[in-house]
DNA sequence: CCACCTAATTGCAATTTGCAACTAGTTGCG
DNA sequence: CGCAACTAGTTGCAAATTGCAATTAGGTGG
């Protein structure tokens, strides 16, 4: 699969590769959620995204270099999405994308706290976790998926997100 | 008009918002551009975006917020186009998308040459560049629109892709 | 007064999206 | 073995969106 290419602008080619609905959507949920499989994306999706949108999504986003398609050497028939360097070099991006929203969208509680702990750990932080990923989705692929690798900065950002859900039912 | 609000998260609220191929052009044409009526936005388009679609992304903008819709005097049927705040602090999320595909993109010298300078530049560019757009997009619109306030930032970066350009044209 | 400029709108074909059902095969457990 | 549940998708189809070209409705300038 190729860019459609309307332009040489960074910006437009950007748009032409990650600006839809979803893309950006599945990179977030395979960075931030560490979901590795097909059925991970699926099922636990704030966002519902539908199983034939989503094989589209894979496969283009493969053929476009963001991520690999790996075989789970645990079930013949799974498959393991990994983050390449590329994508991993998008968290500077989607830091700023998420601080952006969380300043002036209609965001909720639960689902921004780390789009602000990610703001405020800055640069420093998006290196270390940056490199959580390299070791988690390009290191060791299979040890990332199956949670033999972890992230210390996405154990974190986890935990506060778990805390302030948490919170928010007790509330209820 | 009003997002479908999939999730809370600001990552995906983003992306209803700006998640398009053309949204974040029009931006940037205003915000690097300057341009600020329909025909210059139109003609003058490196992507070629069509009048239709257009039309319905400014409406689409003017409606979320992120840009004004004012009646140009000098001319009853014209409208300048200008960014609010919540557009202008999309800076530093488009310097760092422009980042991004500089670097992993087929990127054109000419075109990204005022993505390296925003990078360069870092936060103490972009805080002066986002001044300057608030000089000419909120102070005083008008002015902004026929040139009689300017950036002092944007006239940097315009002087430098003339000069790429130049030079480039000068190989051929 | 007429050509050109202004911001769009309209019609229509092609593409993309979204939903639901379905496929083809694998694995785990009794 | 036998069967339910799990795996990664594919298929069919209606609805929405996109993109192109032509057109509209009015305004301006010589």
């Amino acid at each position: 699969m190729d860019i459609e290419r309307r332009s040489g602008c960074p910006i437009n080619l950007t748009m032409e590769v990650l600006g839809d609905r979803w893309s950006l959507i599945v990179i977030r949920d395979i960075m931030f959620g560490n979901r590795r499989h097909f059925r991970e994306l699926l099922n636990r999706s704030e966002e519902g995204i539908a199983s034939n949108i989503l094989a589209a999504r894979l496969k283009r986003l493969v053929s476009l270099g963001l991520i690999t398609r790996l075989d789970d050497p645990t079930h013949s028939q799974k498959a393991i999405y990994s983050l390449t360097e590329p994508a991993i070099q998008l968290v500077p991006m989607i830091a700023t994308i998420g601080a952006w929203g969380r300043r002036h969208l209609p965001v909720s509680e639960d689902l921004s706290i780390r789009a602000e702990l990610l703001e405020k750990g800055g640069p420093v932080l998006w290196e270390d976790f940056m490199n959580d990923l390299r070791n988690m989705h390009i290191a060791d692929p299979i040890g990332g998926a199956n949670g033999s690798v972890t992230s210390p900065v996405l154990t974190d950002l986890t935990n506060a997100f778990l805390d302030v859900r948490a919170k928010m039912k007790r509330r209820e």
